[in-house]
DNA sequence: AAATATACTTACGGGTCGCGAACAAACATG
DNA sequence: CATGTTTGTTCGCGACCCGTAAGTATATTT
């Protein structure tokens, strides 16, 4: 999951930063509106946590500007406490919530989480299909009750997958939601780790869970 | 689906170029708007995405002149954001809909898409046709609850055949629908095709699915 | 009925894409 | 600093898909 952080004041900047890459984000910095509007435009982020009072462009503005060319990703805007009236007009701005500083870092990580449940249309923290089941706050997989051992990444794909079942996701959408910026396209990482992560659900090889698309990507299997 | 692509920053234009493809789009490029009206006029596009800041002849006057000629094919506008207020000028133009630069992969190819079912006057992602069912989200094909495996250029043929339902369809509709420009359109390849599909929709040859009318074409067969 | 045109079938080669194995690099851990 | 784990690259093999071409069947015309 691929989170976009907008906020001027840069010691709070790299905090949010390593705090998400601890958790497992992929995380792209902005410390403008200006820049932070470019961004949240340009790449597909499945959140974006955006400060209020940026200079450039407030935080108003970028969520406004960029509701208007339909970006539909979820965002959290951060205020000041004294100015807590801010969350209502960001609100209708169109952020999706908002906390207010300073914050504990379990709140953050739980607001987020939150908001990329709902986007996926996923009340409920725990993700089954068929036999598989992904529990994304202990960020456990099973497959008929067999609990699995995934390192961060081949959670990742997984989590990806699991969050869009019934869909052709293609190798590119995978690596845009997995990496940051300046990842090289057209390295073959996503099929070692579709590999690995078949060998694991699937030592045998008779479940099949993951389908190839040739050309087209990968999808989960709707038999199982 | 074929798709024209008018855009003059040649980095946008081949981005986008590998951004279609991807998708399993056929596409063709101008990098000004004379080209462009050639194409357009000469062409037949399910699709035409067209820059509005274009040499030698700009983006309205491309669209004026193929509507005057009865070109009747959805335009996508690119307009710079700076130049928002352009959208109007560019529907007065003749254009379908609009899209502000910079823009969301995934954002260009949700328009292009509604784009095209509007085209054919399909609101719905899904096309029914008898027990023929066609997902374009899933780009899965069921027959009477039978889920087919189609390669990415079966899935083409049958989804033109599904758009264009108790219509004669003709080989070279088809081909230059699917291919881009320069194809051999002396090829027998779409008959190779009709002749896969037909084997999997079929293969016991009882239900008939695509009727053959010769020297004019295919269509899909009206009682099934 | 023969000749011709059109469509269908089949088999094959070229090329691309995905997979697996092995290796190298980065990172974590003690 | 040494060791083990995770991540990412390279490369060769194999499978699959596409398009061609040649031969066969079926319709249409003469």
């Amino acid at each position: 999951m691929r989170i976009l952080v907008a906020e001027d004041d840069s010691r709070l900047l790299t905090q949010l930063d390593t705090l998400l890459h601890q958790h497992g984000y992929s995380v792209d910095l902005a410390d403008n509106g200006q820049n932070a509007l470019y961004l949240i435009t340009e790449n597909p982020y499945d959140v974006a946590i955006i400060d209020i009072g940026l200079p450039k462009l407030d935080g108003f503005d970028v969520i406004r500007k960029a509701r208007q060319q339909e970006v539909g990703c979820p965002v959290l805007i951060l205020t000041a406490r004294d100015r807590w009236q801010e969350k209502v007009e960001g609100l209708d701005a169109g952020a999706d919530d908002y906390l207010t500083k300073p914050f504990h870092n379990e709140e953050l990580l739980a607001r987020v989480k939150a908001l990329i449940r709902r986007a996926s249309g996923q009340a409920n923290p725990v993700v089954e299909h068929g036999p598989l089941k992904l529990d994304t706050v202990t960020e456990e997989l099973t497959i008929a009750q067999r609990q699995l051992e995934l390192t961060a990444y081949e959670y990742k794909v997984m989590h990806y997958l699991m969050m869009n079942p019934q869909k052709v996701v293609s190798k590119t959408e995978l690596t845009e939601h997995i990496y940051d910026q300046d990842f090289d396209l057209d390295s073959n990482v996503i099929e070692v780790f579709i590999g690995r992560l078949r060998k694991k659900l699937d030592p045998d090889g008779n479940l099949k869970p993951i389908e190839t698309l040739r050309g087209r990507g990968y999808r989960l299997s709707r038999n199982l």
